[in-house]
DNA sequence: CCGGTAACTTTCCATTGGAAAGTTATGCTT
DNA sequence: AAGCATAACTTTCCAATGGAAAGTTACCGG
């Protein structure tokens, strides 16, 4: 076969930057109008049904109704158009972990379970060789995910001190110890749990549990980090 | 270019079954004789020399000098190979960690350490889209590493008590919930310090830091769990 | 010595990302 | 209102990949 089943064909979806319509429905037309969107949706469509490794240039184009060409003037290669795509995914996880307003106990369970229940998606945002590190998308919602992590206003002390600490971004060493191993912490619980790696673990159990439970049971092993 | 520059071919090697010499030096034979350990030398070298991204089944060939499918017979495919090398991997961190013999502290910096000095091989190790997990050099190698971390022998209890607990390898909740974090802190650093996502707060630092030492901090700030 | 089989090589193919060059439409300028 | 620069696409081409298939070579047990 060469394509049928991977087609998905995102519509294009109208947003030309004036108002004017550029046209009824011609069924194809060389200028889509919002192809960076649509390329997106397609991706997105792709990595949750098949994994980072579909996520082929060619398979991506096609879902849109494309050549395999047309991403280039709008993200340059395949890794800036899946470096658009993770930077959605950071913004998601940084939303997560914003609605677990709480305990720190209770962002470090959003920030795995984000990855448990978007594992293909968290597994691109820190491939680090499939993305475009760089574009700036990327590298703002990922220093914007960061920031909540190292955001001290969820310690006990008093808004006035720690405002006091994070004057122009600048850590202290057992402020930044903290925030590392928090963050290390989350992130391999994530890794392992999302690669399967708690499975042989878990089979082992006295008393067996989910993945989720297990992964809550371990970070509240752990001493509040934040 | 075809090949030329990676070609570092790795010698034969000579240890025929029997203990009878094959040929004193016929430049090239059809029989390698000791081809498995070629291609698994030729494809480390280029593991750490190039990264995981160079593990291609034709470079690693071109390098042991043969062609690009004489792998099949030994390894079946690519990620078989792939996991072989891998399993070496663990092989050595389990040493590493082995050798750090000590408090659960030590343990834990052997860990991120091993990762940080061999990154390419460490990543190798838990890409589990490259490598087949099934073979069972891998199964075993993997399997062995979780041992030592989840060896009571760390901590303070005494030896009767805990080898009492590990009885039929089988873990009640509060070891395995402590096993677990201690294994997703220290992938946690591993990860991303070899990736390197610390970087950005290392350089916010008040006074900075080696990766080393920030990871270090990072683990002293958290209490021993094992 | 000979036949079976494992260890290789050669050839072939589908798939990939990207470069290059051609085509089409858009919108800015006058 | 016309036309022209340019951005948004398409088509074509290429090198590289992993693996299947079929052909060769050499070892090894009888």
């Amino acid at each position: 076969m060469t394509d049928s089943a991977t087609t998905a064909s995102v519509s294009p979806g109208h947003a030309h930057r004036n108002g004017k319509m550029p046209d009824p429905e011609p069924a194809t037309r060389y200028h889509h109008g919002a192809l960076p969107d649509a390329l997106l949706s397609a991706a997105r469509l792709i990595l949750e049904r098949d994994g980072v490794a579909a996520l082929s240039l060619r398979a991506i184009t096609r879902a849109a109704g494309v050549s395999h060409t047309a991403a280039v003037p709008h993200f340059g290669d395949l890794a800036g158009l899946l470096a658009e795509l993770a930077a959605t995914g950071m913004d998601e996880l940084r939303a997560a972990l914003v609605a677990a307003d709480g305990t720190s106990r209770l962002i470090a369970e959003a920030y795995v379970f984000y990855a448990m229940d978007h594992a293909h998606m968290f597994e691109l945002m820190f491939r680090s060789d499939l993305i475009d590190r760089n574009r700036p998308r990327y590298r703002e919602a990922a220093s914007a995910l960061f920031a909540i992590l190292a955001e001290p206003s969820h310690s006990s002390a008093t808004v006035a001190q720690e405002e006091d600490k994070v004057k122009d971004g600048i850590y202290d060493m057992p402020d930044a110890a903290r925030y590392t191993a928090a963050w290390g912490l989350v992130h391999g619980l994530a890794v392992l749990a999302t690669d399967g790696r708690l499975d042989p673990l878990r089979s082992r159990l006295k008393d067996p549990v989910s993945r989720k439970e297990l992964v809550r049971q371990a970070i509240l092993s752990v001493p509040p980090l934040l």
